[in-house]
DNA sequence: CTGTTAGCGCGTTCAG
DNA sequence: CTGAACGCGCTAACAG
């Protein structure tokens, strides 16, 4: 920048407020700038800028597995929001282990970032981590998964209405005893398709069977387990609900080797639209991933912007007072029956282990 | 820092020491610092530390797609690898656009990573903004793709082998005319995968048809279209290669729509773990993700270390002398017709539109 | 063994 | 309309 200056022979603030367009600079001085600048190939240090304004333009995004279609599509419409709005986006892996996010947070704490988007790992565990996010203040929105008590703005889908809905697809085919492929006991995502599938058997007044409910972490492997356990027994289920498409290609590999079909036993897959066109009796359930991620990190532009009250949620005047501290976007069903180029129908469901 | 130095009634530089182990403090000192730090809830400023040491431990990491499970799993391993050694991640996509390639790089170039890994899109479009790094000095490594006469080290699969080996599966199993789904013309392991599949055709003396290969950019809708285009020909490949698996999905859509199966249409899919176990003659070709990553960490690491010669790779003693600018490693098959839990023989071939 | 000083590269008062 | 001086928080060189 020193240097920029004596070749335009002007100071060093005068460069500055040139490339902020922070006061007036007189037309021929500004080219003299410009040139320099253009000259030298200079590029200023955001670092120095940061340590003096006290904010970095960036963001942290913290998921448990970038390998899951679904994060990777929420990541990558959060990244793409952010830069179009200026900010680096940092995204980090927890891998469904807490002691893993307890060091990504603590990680983006230290580099400064100005915002967090996080989808939590499972339990409350780590509650001292987001105390520590919000004791610096650091804007910090959910995504896709709760925690009792943290009080931060959360994103995401209506899952108790999505679970009730690809619950009543195979209830109104006829099929009762309906197989459940979850995911974590402890992740409200899981929680809540659950308790959508216990509200639309109630309201056919089909028997609740703990045994056929399977819970992993949402890996291929589990997807199997659960098919060699709940398609050997005696009493297997007519159809089943699968709650991720990892889950639901290991669940295929368990069929093939018992030989069975989604003819014999059709299913419906939360964001499984890999499988809807190709195989038979086979339902998809999409969440609008994109739609998440550019919500939430709305969301966090606001906050960021406008200042964070401790309750959750962005303060602000009279414009935003009533928003709760939950935005929940609705998911739509894939029907394969009706093919497309991307063999969707357009027939609409609400909302879809993540 | 201040503050906690003279809560511990020391000096700044005192402070310092303490946390970087960088001089001999006294055991007395060091636990009044210690508990100063604990009471304070201080976090150092990374930003005013790298203002100071030029270094941030920042790397950044650009790839065309991170929807591609592909990529995912690279970046993933990168990530991991990084944060092993202390680095951080910016991980950025270019979405297969160079202009959005190049602002990317500027970006993170702003940012001052100490280091790149980059998956450059196709062709050699960007030159200029390749030149920025190099005269910037920031260590960079390509993955998956080269450019020609960029001077940088690359880490990637052996396409051609790949390729060839993946053809020789159908033509063992007596198919001669294997369509292809192919990914852009201008990416280098396209254009591998093409020449091990001519090279394959060639030793079988079978000769080549351009109306067989057709060039998608990797999208599910480029693999519905070349269903469309290669299945409904008069003269319709007896089997098929398809370089990703969003491709094949597409595939397997237009298939569905004009009544075939992988029964009458053989496949071999790059990347298509998730076929495999479950359709009839489908086999995939693995490329080893993780191993990718972490080679290309590995290897940018040195070169942050130990610095970076002109000539591509890392500049060293005698020891690193005869390193060759590209590290290849190889891919394995999966076959579905020895199912396990996760659906994979242990045959393999070597290495996938990436 | 520890404190003092200077400067990394910027943005921002305050004078002119 | 522009320049000089200060400080963001930290580390490295030097002094003791």
């Amino acid at each position: 920048m020193r240097e920029v200056a004596a070749l335009a022979g002007v100071s060093a603030a005068t460069v500055s407020h040139v490339i902020n367009g922070t006061r007036f600079v007189s037309d021929e001085v500004r080219g003299r700038v410009d040139d320099a600048i253009a000259r030298t190939g200079y590029v200023s240090n955001v670092l120095a800028r940061s340590l003096r304004v006290g904010t970095t333009r960036t963001i942290g995004h913290i998921v448990t597995d970038i390998e899951n279609p679904f994060f990777a599509e929420v990541a990558r419409a959060v990244q793409m929001d952010a830069l179009r709005h200026g900010y680096v986006t940092m995204i980090a892996n927890s891998d469904e282990d807490p002691a893993a996010e307890r060091l990504c947070v603590e990680t983006l704490i230290e580099r400064r970032i100005d915002g967090l988007v996080i989808a939590p790992c499972g339990g409350s565990v780590n509650k001292s981590c987001f105390a520590r996010l919000v004791e610096a203040r650091i804007p910090t929105v959910l995504v896709n998964r709760d925690i009792r008590g943290a009080g931060m703005p959360l994103v995401t889908v209506d899952y108790r209405r999505a679970g009730y809905d690809a619950t009543k697809i195979l209830l109104d085919k006829g099929y009762d005893r309906i197989g459940v492929v979850a995911g974590p006991h402890a992740v409200s995502s899981t929680a809540e398709r659950l308790s959508g599938y216990a509200h639309a058997l109630q309201e056919r007044e089909v028997a609740p069977d703990a045994n056929l409910i399977f819970h992993g972490i949402g890996k291929v492997e589990d997807g199997y387990n659960a098919g060699k356990r709940l398609l050997r027994s005696a009493s297997r289920p007519q159809a089943l609900l699968v709650f991720n498409s990892s889950m639901m290609t290991g669940l295929l590999a368990a069929m093939n080797e018992v030989g069975l079909t989604t003819n014999d036993v059709p299913a419906v897959v939360f964001q499984g639209r890999v499988f809807d066109a190709v195989l038979p009796e086979v339902w998809s359930v999409r969440q609008p991933t994109e739609e998440l991620g550019r919500v939430a990190f709305d969301l966090l532009l606001r906050m960021m912007r406008d200042g964070w009250s401790d309750d959750g949620g962005p303060v602000g005047g009279s414009r935003v007072s009533a928003m709760s501290r939950i935005t929940a976007v609705r998911a739509e069903l894939f029907d394969p029956k009706v093919p497309s180029p991307d063999g969707r129908s357009k027939e609409p469901v609400s909302g879809g282990v993540h």
